[in-house]
DNA sequence: CTATTTGTTTATCC
DNA sequence: AGGATAAACAAATA
């Protein structure tokens, strides 16, 4: 599930922890999603320690505590935050827990593609986090950049490009077909053939797409109007919102799209 | 039993 | 160099 607007809501509910003091309760450190992550520092650590922040940058999440002690969250496919009673079971797809005053904060994630790391640093925010591209909502994330990315990359099928993450951070799969779409743009074409006109409807599509999505699910999670792919992707025998002709699912840079043929050229 | 999946990393070939 | 392709990861679901 996370994209860039799954992975701001996330966040948002460790956020409201913000204040609380917490120590590390559990941590199966033989799942995948701890490779990267050092347990017996992480006890070391993570013991009543304050959390005094909370970040999203496209599918990643970051974590402050006390002393400069960061946790990075990646959700992969399946993972997901939330805050349980104190009281709760740790689960079998839970993997990561952090006891607080009056509530318990668990990473979850059965199919294990997610990541957790830590980081330290004399307080300040780490090095990588602050070396990050902008992402496609954000105001440093102009059409001077965007052209950029488009000209260096001009072969790669759009689908492929927008879901490259050094170029635009937070985009997943069902986010770039949604772009795609209110474009009016098939997937399988490339930055090198677009007309000038072509490129500043993709460029505003992914500024708003990721804006509204931002805005709908990160709140609280909603799902987006029927005026959206979104709403009609996900099954095969879906019709176009615009001209209420069959949807067609195809493979393209080995990840499924859904797209409109009647409306994207 | 099979095939599918909202993600990333690594390897290999072109 | 950058793009295409496949595999691997692990588990649920149909």
């Amino acid at each position: 599930m996370p994209e860039l607007a799954e992975v701001v809501f996330h966040a948002s509910k460790w956020r409201a922890a913000i204040g609380q003091r917490f120590t590390l309760d559990q941590v199966n450190g033989a799942a995948r999603c701890c490779r990267t992550l050092d347990t017996k520092l992480a006890k070391e650590l993570l013991a009543k320690s304050t959390l005094e922040g909370a970040w999203t940058h496209g599918k990643l999440m970051l974590f402050g505590f006390e002393n400069g002690t960061y946790l990075e969250a990646h959700l992969g496919m399946t993972g997901s935050l939330r805050v349980a009673e104190l009281s709760e079971d740790f689960d079998r797809h839970d993997h990561f827990r952090l006891r607080g005053e009056s509530a318990m904060l668990v990473f979850r994630d059965p199919r294990q593609f997610g990541r957790l790391t830590l980081h330290r640093t004399d307080g300040d925010l780490p090095e990588f986090w602050k070396a990050l591209p902008p992402q496609p909502h954000d105001a440093t994330f102009t059409k001077d950049r965007f052209d950029g990315i488009l000209g260096r990359r001009g072969k790669a099928p759009l689908k492929s490009l927008l879901l490259q993450q050094d170029a635009f951070p937070g985009i997943g799969n069902w986010m770039a077909d949604e772009i795609l779409w209110r474009s009016r743009i098939r997937p399988t074409r490339t930055a090198a053939e677009l007309s000038d006109d072509e490129r500043n409807k993709l460029f505003e599509a992914c500024r708003w797409v990721c804006r509204e999505a931002v805005r709908i699910i990160g709140a609280d999670y909603s799902d987006p109007p029927k005026s959206w792919l979104f709403q009609h992707r996900w099954s095969d025998g879906g019709t176009c919102p615009q001209t209420g002709k069959p949807l067609v699912r195809d493979e393209v840079g080995g990840r499924t799209t859904c797209w409109s043929p009647a409306w994207q050229r």
